[in-house]
RNA sequence: GGCGUGUUGGCAGAGUGGUGAUGCAGCGGAUUGCAAAUCCGUUAACACGUGUUCGAUUCACGUACACGCCUCCA
């Protein structure tokens, strides 16, 4: 099966021909680590970990090399410490845990490698000394470097732009002392008392765009295959970072292929932390949200384009991840880890995730109960935490809780007690539990918001 | 001003040059003590204009509207 891919810079569907089979690199722009994620974040994390899930399975576990980076020097995060009166290190070692705790909520394999910007400094300047030596940067007086674009013909041709035009675009910061207005920091002194590191240009910090450069070559190598990212990375973001890594290197090109994912709205409008729809993985995990309805949602839109996040998605997500639980939970199953073909198919064309989807529905309908389960463990909705996170209460006692409740139900019901079978029905079904009749046997299963406590109050 | 994306039924959301996905909601039915869940059936759409074509929602051009990027941002 052909892996068909949407490139950026081609602005084509393409078929994906990796540089070398047996080692599939991929490389996606990471958090910067100052705060919590918020969706928007967290599409990327699970759109690519759709797309490294799905590598693995084509090209074979062992061959697909999987970078997502830690950006962990940043001026956010160096006003955040100063605010907040920590240290950078407490600042961005927090949001680290904070991160991983999120993406394992949210069931996302973990990448081969996970770098900080801070662990490659030296590779940092080591690239920039280069960039210095071909005449692609030059120092300023005050020790800052900068990257020289008139040196590098092909800027501006990632993101469809010429040079002239966003000189005439009136946003550019005009810095006298720069050659081109568009030239960008490699480089930035700063003062003994903030964090920096010292280098042939005094003492001082890197600029954004350098680390991706630095850390994509040493852990990837000068050119891999799939460079991912938020579309707003586009520019100027992955336009500066080729621009370096080719000059740098000496090679045609960084990343054969790029991918770009669009933005989450909230609610049809931008999410902001003014507006005060910004909403975080955490904000999701306290009001008992499984994972898999979280990671529903985010799939549910074709990744290139905006995803609006509504309750009404949510809540429909929460239904029919309610009812894929139940299909997997209440069934022997054949579990090989293998999706169906039409699932593949749909993965293969360019991440036609919502298209997979209605295969989901159309497997249900077959009653290709195997065919789906594996595919549901395939795509990662088989999530983890409807009873263990959120609860000290082990599966057992749940059963056995549970369970007692049922069989006074049907004593009830058996009595022809109904208001008595009503009332413990309800109460079931508020702490997330769903009851099922059939004829006179009773099954149930849990909701993706199971909580608890409420079967140990009493009536 | 430049670059880019989108406009599909009540809502969400794929896709296709000819047989008009899928989910939710709606409607009708089965089942049920009542529900829920489940199952069966069913209504309903392709922004507008011109062109290409035997035939366009699908291709081309234009118009309108919406959104994103060009500054830190996933």
């Amino acid at each position: 099966m052909k892996l068909k891919i949407y490139n950026t810079k081609s602005k084509n569907k393409e078929i994906f021909k990796p540089l070398d089979s047996n080692n599939i690199r991929m490389y996606v722009c990471g958090p910067t680590v100052y705060d919590r994620a918020h969706i928007g974040n967290a599409r990327p994390v699970v759109v690519f970990d759709i797309l490294y899930r799905l590598l693995k399975y084509l090209y074979g576990e062992k061959s697909v090399t999987y970078v997502r980076n830690i950006t962990d020097v940043d001026d956010k995060i160096i006003a955040k410490s100063s605010a907040e009166n920590k240290s950078v290190n407490e600042i961005t070692s927090e949001t680290i845990k904070w991160f991983i705790e999120d993406n394992n909520y949210l069931n996302v394999n973990k990448p081969t490698h996970q770098p900080k910007a801070t662990h490659y400094i030296s590779q940092m300047i080591a690239m920039i000394e280069v960039l210095i030596l071909k005449k692609n940067a030059y120092v300023l007086e005050d020790g800052e470097v900068l990257f020289s674009v008139n040196t590098f013909k092909s800027y501006g041709s990632l993101s469809k732009q010429n040079l002239e035009s966003m000189i005439v675009g009136n946003r550019v910061d005009i810095d006298r002392r720069k050659k081109n207005p568009l030239d960008f920091v490699l480089w930035k002194p700063t003062s003994k008392n903030n964090i920096g590191w010292d280098s042939p240009w005094g003492y001082g910090r890197p600029g954004w765009h350098i680390e991706c450069s630095a850390m994509s070559k040493e852990i990837l190598g000068d050119t891999f295959d799939i460079h991912g990212g938020g579309i707003d990375l586009i520019f100027p973001h992955h336009e500066n970072e080729t621009a370096q890594s080719i000059c740098a290197n000496n090679k045609n090109s960084l990343a054969n292929y790029w991918m770009h994912n669009g933005f989450v709205n909230i609610e049809g409008q931008k999410m902001s932390k003014s507006l005060g729809n910004y909403l975080t993985v955490e904000d999701l995990r306290n009001k008992n949200i499984d994972g898999a309805v979280i990671r529903f949602v985010l799939l549910s839109t074709h990744y290139r384009q905006p995803l609006d996040w509504t309750n009404r998605k949510l809540t429909e997500a929460q239904n029919i991840i309610n009812k894929w639980f139940n299909v997997i939970n209440n069934r022997d199953l054949n579990i090989n880890g293998i999706p169906t073909n039409k699932i593949l198919e749909a993965l293969c064309d360019d991440l036609n995730i919502p298209l997979v989807i209605t295969e989901m529905h159309n497997l249900l309908k077959e009653e290709d109960y195997d065919g789906f389960a594996n595919s549901f463990f395939f795509l990662g909705f088989n999530s983890n935490n409807s009873i263990k996170s959120n609860n000290s209460l082990d599966k057992q006692t749940i059963n056995e809780m549970v369970n007692l409740l049922i069989v006074e139900r049907q004593n009830a019901r058996k009595n022809k007690d109904y208001r008595k079978s009503d009332l413990i029905r309800i109460k079931l079904e508020k702490a997330g539990v769903t009851i099922n009749d059939h004829g006179n046997e009773t099954t149930w299963s849990l909701k993706p918001n199971f909580n608890p406590s409420s079967l140990l109050t009493e009536n």
